[in-house]
DNA sequence: ACCTGAACACCGTTCAAGT
DNA sequence: ACCTGAACACCGTTCAAGT
């Protein structure tokens, strides 16, 4: 199977929609996919790895810091391009040759902090989950867009249930930037990595 | 509607299945279903709200890193009992009456922190972040149900494409404590937390 | 008030048939 | 070698009908 044969590129954006969707979005029958992909399955993990092709490699010659930061930058704005198509990564083994291409480079800058092999891929995957994570409660909605109405919904309970709500008030209410909310995590975890990098050392 | 009506508590492990066999679950036809609930979203949200009650309140009376440490615990702990269920969490606006009760402790626990009025919410997305992308990358399989196998995957890459991977080695491929790694994680956020109240003074 | 059964417009997938 | 069309066993949802 070619899978780079029909122009799928086109489809990116979707995922999770239907055979039939996909194969219309590329002027084929549904059931030509077959040729290409044993199953829908199949076709959303090559969909993943396109998707995986996106995040920008960061360049070997910065600081390891600044290599961290990159990746997890693109792909968080990987995420944004493909909000439909990027959440199941959360779902899909690391195992796809495209997911290793982007680890690769963060075990490397974990080694080079002075972080321990031993914890190497433990300190990816806290890092990693960080940024998956954030990136997908943003495009599929779990923080909300804009959490404007929180108060309304409050109003429903009864008074005194949400205490910590209830003495916080209307700062809830504010809006967030959310790409200075995801530097501020990053800059803290990247402190973090610091400091084990400088206890093992 | 009165939703409680049906024991529609077989149903917590499902989710993400179908009406019929949810409504087969229960001993209903699934367009009986439509007697409680206005749509299968509107069944998925209640289904949410019921696993999120789940998740223990923290003892009021206990020291606030404990009561962050047990709420955490306490959702990973639900997560595994509804592994099919818990991942809708990440996909739902954290707006269900059940969420917010979930979340009023965190907020009571950041504000005896010392952590300021105005960064207490993002300090929250940033630990509930952290709990849920770990859970769900658990149960919903990301971290591989073991990550045996990778070496044998590394093998099809051309040599010299994974330099970090082959610099690390062997050490890949140990078996991962999974609970020992939230633990670890849930410590440096306390760490964190802990700084940031001590900073803010 | 609560449930059923048939029906509608969809799914993923198989398979025999076309060129 | 590559694609099609009909068909199968499913979906969520509507609606008229039952008790």
């Amino acid at each position: 199977m070619d899978h780079g044969g029909c122009g799928l590129a086109a489809a990116l954006g979707l995922a999770a929609v239907s055979m039939r969707a996909i194969g219309a979005e590329v002027g084929l029958t549904p059931m030509a996919l077959y040729g290409y992909f044993a199953s829908k399955d199949d076709l959303l993990d090559w969909l993943v790895g396109r998707v995986l092709r996106e995040v920008p490699r960061p360049d070997p010659g910065a600081p390891w810091q600044e290599r961290l930061a990159e990746s997890a930058r693109g792909a968080r704005t990987v995420a944004h391009r493909y909000p439909r198509t990027f959440p199941l990564l959360l779902s899909r083994p690391v195992v796809l040759a495209e997911a290793m291409r982007v680890v690769d480079p963060l075990y490397g800058a974990l080694m080079e902090a002075g972080v321990p092999g031993g914890r190497v891929a433990a300190w990816e995957r806290m890092f990693s989950t960080f940024v998956l994570g954030f990136a997908v409660s943003e495009v599929s909605g779990r923080f909300g867009e804009g959490n404007l109405g929180t108060r309304e919904r409050r109003e429903r309970l009864e008074p005194g249930e949400l205490p910590a709500h209830d003495r916080l008030g209307e700062v809830l209410d504010l809006p967030v930037d959310w790409t200075a909310e995801f530097e501020e995590g990053l800059a803290r975890l990247l402190a973090m990595i610091k400091e084990e990098g400088r206890r093992a050392g």
